[in-house]
DNA sequence: TTGAAAGCGCTAACAC
DNA sequence: GTGTTAGCGCTTTCAA
């Protein structure tokens, strides 16, 4: 089998007690001890087991993450932010996609649970009371990453995404298109409401009634911005501002007018929204809502972890990033 | 505290053996006894501990991924890939990103291991006697994904990148650019080395000597593939077809000829790698090397899996996953 | 500064 | 079918 403390004791002789204590850099041992355990850790190759120590100290170090799909740009990107501060603070990720799909997402959460991670950091797209219920079945600490729960039971990290949208939509209205086309996500979230009432909100500042027909309901992908596309075509006269709801989209919609001889920004501006790679992978380049992915992983699992590491109280619950605009080439 | 299985069989008037079959859904447990601790387990809301059991079992259900960077389009289509079947597999995944730096790479490796994962999947662009080495410091099953050994010591799930690149580089050639540009990314892997060859078979069967000047080394982002087209610039007389090493980079590439004016396909002809996503998100939309990343992802963990699993030996250690070309608009 | 010993919560023989 | 009993490899009092 396998080297263990014991081994390492006998070999030494020394305690397991000692050996654990070296191990652990506790500074009670001396250190003519210390020399001597490591060289017989050295000699023996001993690795500890991080799951007996997980048995023991009741710690594992290790967090979940519950992220709807790691192979979304946006999302990869936050999983990126979440890992290297988890890092830095020596902890390990269980990662696991839930497609947003409810069932999944409960037990999902249940089995970070069993496997006693230390803290879990969750992304989805609705919070229900189940939802909840579950986080609460567990005293782990939890936090939501771009991710809203309107009960604000739980503690989570986002930007203001109404004011976000808000600022957007104005200035596309500004940009001379009174009433701009919203694009938005088909999936029921907070988020999109937010992104939603704050276009709204910008619309009706400068109409006298909001047109049903300029808020178009298309898919989450690439596919269905091109698609929406099609549908703003069949309008008679459609506007000449389209903001939509995520930049995976945005491209979609550029690319649909541009397969239609359609210039952009000339003849139709777009407005993405997130501020993913993408952005600036495409001509022209996107104008967006930044949102700060990165900080938003980062943030999150650093509240998340000196909260449970300290034990200590947190002031602010729910943190909301500032966001920003960065104005390229797919709007005037 | 937590409730444990001691309290169930206490609760339920049987042995803790009993609660370990019925939660184990071990069919040596009488239909009624079953039934009276699975209520008591509901009543209490017991939760198996997945550390304990590790621990009694010797079985974590997890296994490592070891990835150079999560955030990269490439990547992150194929942790996607390793996720989902080890979903299917009961299994969940520790991820972590290595940034391609060795000495996290073989840190890593050893933490993996101290916490016991049952199998680990490897991304990284070398693999050298130092990793192969720590790598068998545990009998734990390894496979390497999209990563070539040259050594052939551990088994792997690739293409095969040098015929890839040869029959890209063919076409290229067919095309009427007897000697196209290759960019290549600045990494030292063996990958990249395959595909190198793969470029420079073609070119020798059709020019007498190879242009040193026509193969190009890059970083590996999308800028990079804009910078890359500097240079091209640069030369008077530039081929007009570039073979490049991913899509990434291939789009910087379109772009960077774009923004100069130059038309593609018409002037300058583009070929990628990978075929992700990005692919069809530009205009034109772009021709590339087909990696099936879901699949070299899920054969990995399958492999991988049914190997430890079953403890069944492995026909073939090095697999070499069909690929294809996709002619699409950025050629002619 | 060090050691002895009691768990952590579960699985896995083995016995009945 | 069910219970008893050792551990799994480590941390953590508590004493010395």
């Amino acid at each position: 089998m396998n080297v263990t403390i014991y081994d390492v004791a006998r070999e030494a002789n020394v305690s397991m007690a000692t050996v654990s204590r070296v191990v652990n850099a506790n500074p009670n041992v001396k250190p003519a001890t210390r020399k001597k355990v490591l060289n017989t850790i050295e000699r023996l190759g001993y690795r500890p087991n991080a799951v007996a120590r997980g048995l023991a100290s009741k710690k594992t170090t290790t967090v979940g993450v519950i992220i709807p799909d790691i192979s979304s740009i946006f999302f990869s990107e936050l999983a990126r932010g979440i890992d290297d501060i988890a890092t830095m603070y020596k902890y390990n990720i269980i990662l696991s996609n839930s497609d947003q799909n409810k069932e999944k997402e409960l037990r999902l959460i249940n089995t970070m649970f069993e496997k006693q991670v230390d803290g879990l950091i969750y992304m989805g797209a609705e919070i229900t009371e189940d939802h909840i219920h579950q986080l609460k079945t567990s005293p782990v600490p939890v936090a939501l990453a771009a991710t809203i729960d309107s009960s604000e039971t739980i503690p989570s990290v986002n930007i203001d995404y109404e004011q976000a949208a808000y600022e957007a939509t104005s200035l596309l209205i500004g940009n001379g298109t009174k009433h701009p086309i919203y694009i938005t996500a088909q999936e029921e979230s907070v988020v999109n409401t937010k992104k939603y009432d704050g276009y709204l909100k910008a619309i009706k500042e400068h109409n006298k009634e909001v047109q049903e027909e300029y808020i178009i309901t298309a898919g989450t992908s690439y596919q269905s911005g091109i698609d929406a596309v099609t549908e703003i075509l069949a309008m008679k006269n459609y506007p000449k501002a389209i903001f939509v709801a995520t930049d995976e989209m945005a491209l979609g919609v550029i690319h649909g007018f541009q397969d239609n001889g359609i210039k952009v920004p000339d003849e139709v501006e777009v407005f993405g929204f997130d501020n993913t790679r993408l952005a600036t992978m495409v001509r022209p380049t996107l104008t967006t809502v930044v949102q700060p992915m990165y900080d938003i992983g980062g943030a999150v699992a650093m509240r998340l972890l000196t909260k449970y590491m300290n034990k200590e109280t947190v002031e602010e619950q729910n943190v909301i990033l500032p966001h920003q605009i960065v104005e390229r080439n797919s709007t005037k």
